[in-house]
DNA sequence: GCATATCATAGGCCGTGTCTATGATGGACC
DNA sequence: GGTCCATCATAGACACGGCCTATGATATGC
């Protein structure tokens, strides 16, 4: 496994124009390196240089390895660099649950173009589980996801808490109700949204009244699952934040589930820093007006 | 110094979430793992995870690390790979003595723009020593300089030969003669072309023949070296090829230096691969055309 | 509170990168 | 043509350090 002083070694024979003062460049001896460049050109499978005396010269192969060599090089310095020194981030690395409405982010991506003082942004769509471990591996910076109150694990801001509700179409014979039972919906088609992080005790709640339901979609998207309810195909159990024009969302009796939506920071960023750029005081004011508008 | 199995010790704890997964994953022990990373650390000079138990977090220099460390195992990947196959260059780097007139250069590339079956290009321009120390390097691909006949380093391809001559003001007073002797010029002020490869062959020339003149310039550049002649600052000597409308270019008598222009071809090169592209064809009859017509 | 998971520490083994010493080869120079 | 000097390669010894097993410290979960 091609290791870094073989590297440097190879490069200061390209930079000195011979294996004597390489060496004394990589502070060894010229034995060292000889055997360090002959196995450089073992691993590679082929020779590196061309040694006629008095000089030597790259190989095809040694001059397009060279290029490689000295980026990596350039590389570790400066990764060895900028572990020291505090950059600030420069873009916001945002993770996003998947139940929640894909239309917020949408707006909220849209007008962000307007605010003063916001980061570039990268959206990493995910649930919860997905996000939580994002998070801890420092690949996302935010997420905006479920806040529970035993994760003390992140630092967390809450935002809002909603219900969840049936999703109906508008032309359903129940549309005009307020709350139906579990039980009146025995004979309907259901769509699974598989995402669901309430999935297991949507299920729960059916069959524990005795509702079977046949599943006509199971989907990994809100906005599918909207479009099925939308056309009739059959009805299911979301988010109460989900709204449209084409379905009717009432209450589900004896469906208590809530869940609290809010932001998680990483434990590797700053936050104060964060709230400083204005991006995320701009995403929860978004979410924020979504919720109540919506 | 920091080494590549510490980046591969990162990578996988990042990647494993922990670090006894990371450990079976680098195929070594736990502890070794272990050590591994805390070495890491005290070269980085600050922790890179965060160790709570149950899991390990990236700190914010962790996660700026880690952006290099992967940039770097893939950047290896590749350099082992790309040492192996024949890739094709895809840009022709060539290196341009600087005694040979811009114009051609700039004519060739203008007109390269047309060439079917070219090659992105790259120039570099240099001595006759720095190109050859490029072309040893394999920094350069082919070089555009003087060949020698006692030069067999590099496959050549000679293009033309010609020699030198002084270079007066078309206002000079010997400007309509054919041939000069250094005595004439013994008055003369004189611009010192002090990239030329025959210089201190011209300088020996004049004071062999008791003439010193003073310098009024020392230039880097032929085109700057002929704007001075053209404005009557001083006179020179120069290689033929060079021509203007404003300065005209009289033998320099018992001056019998020659060179001879062509290309170099570095070891490391394809030669026939580089004259089926068209690129260095076209550019041998570029040169070849510019010396007939200049 | 025991079982289980985590990461850290200690001490010894051994691979390998390093050294010095020497050889092989090919100009340069008289 | 022989000597000198430069080049890189090879051989054998040493020792640093990366690796192991064994054990400890600490927190979580049933």
């Amino acid at each position: 496994m091609m290791d870094r002083y073989l590297l440097r070694y190879f490069l200061a024979v390209i930079d000195a124009g011979n294996f004597s003062r390489a060496a004394a460049q990589c502070n060894v001896s010229q034995p060292t390196l000889s055997v360090g460049i002959a196995k450089l050109e073992r691993q590679a499978g082929q020779p590196l240089f061309h040694r006629t005396n008095r000089r030597v010269e790259l190989t095809a192969a040694g001059a397009r390895f060279a290029t490689h060599a000295r980026r990596i090089e350039a590389e570790f310095a400066l990764a060895e660099h900028v572990v020291r020194e505090a950059v600030p981030r420069t873009t916001l690395r945002l993770g996003v649950l998947v139940t929640i409405p894909a239309g917020w982010i949408e707006t909220f991506v849209t007008r962000l173009g307007d605010t003063p003082g916001r980061l570039p942004i990268e959206i990493v769509e995910g649930r919860e589980r997905d996000l939580i471990e994002q998070l801890s591996r420092g690949r996302i910076d935010v997420a905006l996801t479920l806040v529970r109150a035993e994760s003390d694990r992140f630092a967390a801001e809450p935002l809002f808490e909603e219900g969840y509700a049936l999703a109906l179409p508008a032309s359903h014979p129940l549309a005009g109700r307020h709350t139906i039972a579990a039980g009146e919906l025995a004979d309907n088609v259901m769509i699974v949204r598989r995402q669901c992080e309430l999935l297991s005790d949507t299920s729960r709640h059916f069959t524990a009244r005795g509702v079977r339901p046949f599943f006509a979609a199971r989907t990994l998207s809100d906005e599918r699952a909207i479009g099925y309810v939308r056309s009739g195909l059959g009805v299911t159990v979301m988010p109460a934040c989900f709204r449209d024009p084409g379905i009717v969302r009432p209450r589900l009796a004896d469906f208590a589930f809530t869940r609290t939506i809010g932001l998680l920071y990483g434990a590797h960023v700053d936050r104060t820093a964060l709230r400083g750029g204005a991006t995320l005081t701009a995403l929860a004011d978004e979410v924020r007006a979504a919720r109540r508008g919506g």
